[in-house]
DNA sequence: ACAAAAACAGACCGATTGGTCTTAAAAAGG
DNA sequence: CCTTTTTAAGACCAATCGGTCTGTTTTTGT
């Protein structure tokens, strides 16, 4: 029974892959099959449905991204140096880590809209979650005063989310990273202002 | 001819909307039948297929916006004034105006992006447009002194639309207009800080 | 090594896809 | 008003969709 496990995680990393790239309609199971090199039975005895697998090559993605999150901020403790960790990793989706085409809850978020009611709720906690994180890295660093104690945190999460997602789209429209690198150069800084001066 | 040219703009106003929403593959002609109201030989009649559908629906949504941020800064002299806006015109995107369900630009980006080159390809060229359109905003402010002379047009460019579309984004996937208001809050500041003192 | 079980292939299915074509209804031009 | 042209309907088509099922091949535990 372990021959299948590994096949089962090697189909979830090309179709999220795949998904994320062309999205739940843009992906037929045809190309599912080209891509893993694999026939209909063989993907079937491991999902039940296309519905089925786009949900978990969606988590398998996510959970990608948890991994990096998490690992980011291992042995920083300055709010600003792990605040700074995480715009490093939306950094290396455009890198096409762990995966290319593109921030994979955005993706998600935008092509199942009013398409797949299912995925779509996925994609909210997700972004929920991502924005709980950071708000509680910020709320942490007041806490320790390590940010400035008048530091909007809503509006820090907010504008951290919105110009990285929105520069990881421009540098994906133009094949150019130098939108995410002026996004970056501008919230380092905006980080950098909100550290509260050592005591 | 004139009825004809009466249906067709109907269809693609139709089309847009549903295409805006649910994407090239995330709609389907029977889709486009039912929200029309009409049978396929009557849309068939004014399009020659649906990817020609597609691409003249999209360019009647990017039509809209070019109307839109024309009439916006009508009037207006002053580059902070008219990047302000600019800033409205997205603002207006979320409430629904002209199409609901995001910014059709960067919707067409995400939804065509390895499935649909010609779309693509014009959501590239919109979205340079808008950039361009920005960029000469921010330099005749420049030349006008009315904006700081050290301003970098290239950041104001890029911060302004990620964050403005990833603010979209945002208040698209949660439903809350908040983010929304976050984003322009802070852009409205960073313009503000642009301006020149009048001498 | 061998029996049991899991993994995979691929033929097959009905439904839906985008698209065509013939025919009827309705505008438009004289 | 009456002919011509445009407009729309809807039956029809091949191809593709997601999905099932049976049979064969591999793994697996003993």
């Amino acid at each position: 029974m372990r021959k299948g496990e590994q096949t089962k995680e090697y189909i979830l990393q090309k179709a999220a892959q795949l998904f994320n790239e062309r999205g739940y309609y843009g992906a037929s199971m045809s190309d599912i099959m080209a891509v893993t090199g694999m026939e209909k039975g063989g993907i079937y005895n491991h999902f039940k449905s296309k519905d089925d697998l786009a949900v978990q090559a969606y988590e398998y993605a996510v959970d990608l991204m948890r991994q990096k999150f998490a690992a980011a901020i291992k042995g920083k403790y300055h709010a600003v140096d792990r605040l700074q960790a995480v715009v490093v990793v939306f950094r290396e989706i455009t890198d096409g880590s762990p995966l290319t085409g593109g921030c994979p809850v955005v993706n998600t978020a935008v092509h199942t809209s009013h398409t797949h009611p299912r995925l779509h709720a996925s994609a909210q906690e997700t972004m929920i979650e991502w924005q709980d994180f950071i708000r509680r890295l910020a709320q942490l660093g007041i806490d320790r005063q390590q940010l400035k104690p008048d530091t909007d945190v809503e509006m820090l999460t907010t504008l951290l989310i919105s110009t990285l997602e929105g520069a990881i789209m421009l540098t994906q429209l133009h094949q150019d990273d130098s939108y995410m690198d002026r996004a970056i150069a501008h919230l380092t800084d905006y980080l950098q202002s909100l550290a509260l001066p050592e005591s």
